[in-house]
DNA sequence: TGTCAACATCGTGTATACAATTCTGCAACG
DNA sequence: CGTTGCAGAATTGTATACACGATGTTGACA
């Protein structure tokens, strides 16, 4: 297995490290579902394709496990976390309980600049779901989101906010592509932003968990369907 | 400096990873305040206080940058996260406004058997109260809170509050030795109890994110009358 | 044929070695 | 008197080496 990062050294304004390098690049893999759940991580192996020693790859490993992303069997090798479909929805009703915890606390802290930047953004989704551009969507999405957590004005509350949301990129990842979700996604925004522009913090939380729980299950029926034919195969 | 943990290998049923064990070490001198912010944490010296070589140590600080606790700035050390007074109001905020959600959950799913301990627990900390076992109501305030945790029938967000929870031990510390937080904080829980009989999750959610604010608020004074004498001296 | 034990093999856990960068102290200069 | 530049030291980042535990295999015995 030959280097896949000959130009590692070209990438960064300060260096990055090393073991920084692996962690993001195997986070991405893992969220994007390349690296499979329950999938052996072997250091070497990892060490050879990321052409360094097995030194920085273990710290990769370590990192992940604290965040849950990898299993750490003592003695006996690393796996991806392999996630049942009950702890998924689980993370999902978390999700959406930040996320409505967030938007309530955004609705009575948000500044005029951030609500017309809110505003601006929500008007100009409308035209990616009248061309269907699921990509545009997905991106205007987390930023709606982020923009939300922002509005907080609660930067711990926010860095928590994100990093579950991260967590369920993986799943979240088909979402958007059955049924009618982009349209009625944008339905659901409206709601959350009349609820915001009436300073109506606890609406607007509603609205966020339904508009959240929704998606989840869409993605749970998604994941039910997947299942059945993985017993079927 | 001679090693200090001679008696290592005696300690677990299955063997502890060593970086484990570092890093739970370290854990527990930053959040219980014996490793200051702003220390620097030197690899080698550390290694040496443990026994230990410096890839273990490296492991286990690698671990606890991810969960925010100490700070790896690239080449240049590993130093105790400083954390701000602001930024501790904010991690104050969001816990309360977690759990402030788990107790919402939790009464809408408690089962008998988990409402009879939690209100078991509850009779018993009276005595507490009455005696004024700081360390004793410590310790009940901890499991009151996780029953409650467990109560909502979602591990990842019992996890999430846990893991917030723990986060803050280092502030909370003093909290209690303060005042009559003793005596007000069981009557905050009686509160929240009586919210939970009647079912109703919103009462109960909001005398929780109050019960916890009153505690952080408790504590914002503490810090703030610290800060003041750091600045004196 | 099935079970179990000795052994071989592989991969992880830890230590050590080396490379590269940052920090420190001092001296020369403006 | 402060600033800049440059060794030398110290410390981090990475690689390699080695030890030990886990797993799999073979062969003997029931």
């Amino acid at each position: 297995m030959e280097r896949e990062d000959e130009n590692l050294q070209n990438i960064g304004e300060e260096r990055e490290l090393l073991s920084d390098h692996i962690r993001n690049a195997l986070t991405d893999e893992i969220a994007s579902g390349l690296l499979a759940p329950g999938v052996d991580l072997d250091e070497q192996h990892l060490a050879d394709r990321f052409g360094a020693s097995r030194t920085p790859v273990r710290e990769a490993l370590r990192q992940l496990a604290v965040t849950g992303l990898v299993e750490v069997r003592p003695r006996r090798g690393v796996i991806v976390t392999h996630t049942t479909p009950e702890r998924i929805m689980e993370m999902f009703e978390t999700s959406a309980e930040v996320e409505a915890t967030c938007v309530r606390i955004a609705t009575y802290r948000i500044t005029p600049i951030e609500r017309g930047k809110l505003i601006e953004m929500h008007d100009a989704s409308a035209a990616l779901v009248e061309r269907g551009d699921l990509d545009g969507y997905d991106k205007f999405n987390r930023e709606f989101h982020e923009v939300i957590y922002g509005a907080t004005h609660n930067a711990f509350m926010a860095e928590q906010a994100l990093a579950i949301r991260n967590r369920l990129k993986a799943f979240r990842r088909t979402q958007l592509r059955h049924s009618n979700r982009l349209a009625r996604s944008r339905e659901e925004h409206d709601a959350i932003m009349t609820a915001i522009a009436q300073g109506d913090g606890e609406e607007a939380s509603r609205r966020m968990r339904a508009h959240m729980l929704n998606a989840a299950s869409a993605i749970g029926r998604y994941i039910a369907s997947q299942t059945k034919k993985e017993l079927q195969s």
